[in-house]
RNA sequence: GCACCAUUAGCUCAGCUGGAUAGAGUAGCGCACUACGAAUGCGAAGGUCGGGGGUUCGAAUCCCUCAUGGUGCACCA
């Protein structure tokens, strides 16, 4: 399909003759009117004031009078400062219909990713604590980018960095010996172990010999002693099984589990190159880094009792990334409250002389909080995920049954639109504002939500089954071979919808640019809402076999755009709801 | 105390590298199911873009400042 914007900038370079403005400068400075009345496309014309010295107003009626006449426009006019273009629909519209239906499942895909390597750190959640609420951000907001990284053509690998390492291992294992039993574990890993964990805390606080008895198991675990060791991956597997029932729900999967045990022995070498290039300073007993030049605060490396730290083992990873993967570009979907420490280690890793290290990219998104209050897993103040995800589904249930939907199974139908909405409800906003967690606004499945757009897509598919196999399959074939009369479709309900399915392999790519799904979302909306728009105002289903040919190609291609795009978003798009 | 982020309609939020009359959803109000799915569509109403300066032909957008809220700042991750 042609590119519409650099077909305008060389008509429009070429009725402004000579060579006041570069190519670059007017293909940035066409923009698409908020009001389509104001046409097309708009070209403002402040800019050349001063190298044409005459009034806006006027070189905005000079261009448009020499660009009357090119086929690719309907009309052209002048208001005010501005040259209006509209396109003619009739070739538009086919251009594009054709378009859409030879890609089909690939439409919205592209190729600038040329293979690259990326890789997506997201999810992450702590071994043997609760998987809630909070989590949902770095997974969903990870998952949706990894997906839309693959579509732009990217090698993408998609890395869950467990915490699975620290201190507080060794607190578990000591309290698990001290009070803990298999049977309970098995039944229930997460719950078990955090209490086990709380009644460490609780215990330590009468006897503070405790405290130095867990810090001498995490000893011996990191010494690699067997029996530690057992104890851990124990813990481990066992809560991995629970993280892994969530991430079934949501249809995620991972490329590496390696968490920041995998790095633990892989900090020694990079210590060495700090000290050989002299970055690492004495302080108080700890060992660190000065960022003043970068106008950052000191960066702790090693404790006074010589243990490393996060800091250190994610400096570890993200070299053995680059060694390992040869990354383009290194994601890290983390929350906010990390901006300082990414800061920190990106600009360690710049000081000891890797080029890479702008490469590595952290992506912050706000925090959730309840109503109550911050979340504290201790007081028990926190909502788990999985308890989300089920109440979404049972109350689609509930609606299934209400309305008398005709599904082909219930049980699958609601898992697809409850947990839906859920994930869109997450990816609508921008990521770096905060919000408090509301039941309602989750289980809202009316105007701008994921059930409005999953229904959209379910109405659009119910067309195409009344229409039988056969009509499609034609419609199909119209397009394909240019036969498709494009007279049927240009009503501006109609031109609106595709003129949105147009620009969204460009949105796909400026959400992957920005590394902010949000912007998907919002046009997914969009042309939902601009498909049920034309969907009340014109009928499809005519008894004219070219109008109606017209028609279902128009949706067709909307079934395909929304259904593409709630992909990358991570979600399902079922054909009957 | 210092740094970073946020502040747009009653509520929840869009607004791209500065561009035409600041847009949605939601709540409330008024309409539309004898056409292909009403989890829908249409209409009216709703705004000192946190306050104040500045840059510019032009600022919700850039700069300064103040206010409010959030996050972070040495042995947690």
């Amino acid at each position: 399909m042609i590119n519409y914007i650099e077909e305008i900038a060389d008509i429009l370079l070429e009725a402004m003759g000579g060579d006041s403005l570069s190519r670059e400068e007017v293909v940035s400075m066409i923009e698409i009117p908020q009001d389509e009345k104001m046409g097309d496309y708009a070209f403002p014309c402040f800019k050349l004031a001063k190298v044409l010295r005459k009034a806006p107003p006027l070189i905005a009626a000079d261009i448009a009078e020499s660009i009357q006449g090119f086929d690719l426009f309907e009309k052209v006019e002048s208001v005010n400062a501005y040259v209006n273009m509209f396109i003619s629909r009739e070739g538009y519209v086919a251009d594009l219909l054709k378009d859409v239906v030879a890609q089909k499942e690939d439409f919205g895909k592209s190729d600038v990713g040329g293979g690259k390597k990326v890789l997506v750190e997201y999810s992450s959640p702590n071994i043997a604590k609760p998987f809630h609420i909070g989590h949902i951000r770095s997974t969903v907001i990870g998952n949706s980018i990894a997906l839309i990284y693959q579509a732009l053509g990217f090698d993408v690998e998609k890395l869950n960095h467990l915490g699975d390492y620290g201190t507080q291992f060794g607190k578990m294992i000591c309290a698990y010996r001290r009070w803990g039993n298999k049977e309970d574990v098995i039944a229930s890993p997460i719950k078990t172990l955090l209490t086990y964990y709380t009644k460490f805390h609780v215990e330590a606080e009468k006897d503070p010999t405790l405290d130095q008895e867990a810090r001498d198991i995490f000893t011996r675990l990191e010494q690699g002693e067997p029996e530690e060791m057992e104890l851990w991956q124990w813990f481990r597997e066992e809560s991995l099984k629970e993280f892994n029932r969530v991430y079934d729900m949501f249809g995620i999967t991972f490329d590496s589990y390696n968490g920041e045990s995998f790095y633990s022995d892989k900090m020694p070498r990079f210590l060495d190159e700090l000290k050989a290039k002299g970055l690492l300073k004495e302080s108080e007993g700890a060992q660190i880094v000065e960022l003043e030049e970068a106008g950052l605060p000191p960066a702790l490396i090693t404790k006074s009792d010589g243990s490393t730290l996060y800091i250190t083992r994610d400096i570890a990873a993200a070299v053995y990334r680059k060694e390992h993967y040869d990354f383009y570009k290194n994601i890290y979907v983390v929350a906010s409250q990390q901006n300082l420490h990414f800061q920190q280690w990106i600009e360690i890793v710049e000081l000891l002389g890797y080029e890479w290290a702008r490469d590595c990219v952290h992506v912050p998104f706000g925090l959730i909080s309840m109503e109550e209050g911050t979340m504290s897993t201790r007081e028990g103040r926190v909502i788990f995920l999985e308890d989300v995800l089920n109440k979404a589904v049972e109350k689609t249930k509930e609606i299934i049954v209400e309305k008398g939907v005709n599904t082909d199974n219930v049980e699958e139908t609601a898992r697809q639109v409850g947990i839906g909405a859920v994930v869109f409800q997450e990816l609508s906003n921008n990521r770096i504002k905060d919000y408090v967690f509301s039941w309602d606004r989750v289980l809202n499945f009316e105007g701008e939500t994921g059930p409005y757009v999953q229904y959209t897509h379910a109405r659009a598919a119910s067309v195409l089954r009344k229409a039988g196999a056969e009509a499609v399959a034609a419609a199909e074939g119209k397009c394909l071979e240019d036969g498709l009369d494009g007279t049927y479709i240009v009503s501006d309900s109609a031109y609106e919808l595709l003129k949105l399915i147009y620009a969204m392999p460009a949105v796909i790519e400026e959400a992957g640019e920005r590394y902010e799904p949000s912007i998907l979302t919002r046009h997914i909306i969009n042309i939902a809402q601009a498909f049920n728009r034309f969907y009340h105002n014109e009928h499809v289903l005519v008894k004219d076999e070219d109008e109606k040919t017209a028609k279902l190609a128009v949706v067709i291609a909307a079934k395909t755009a929304i259904k593409n795009g709630l992909a990358l978003l991570g979600m399902e798009a079922p054909e009957k709801m």
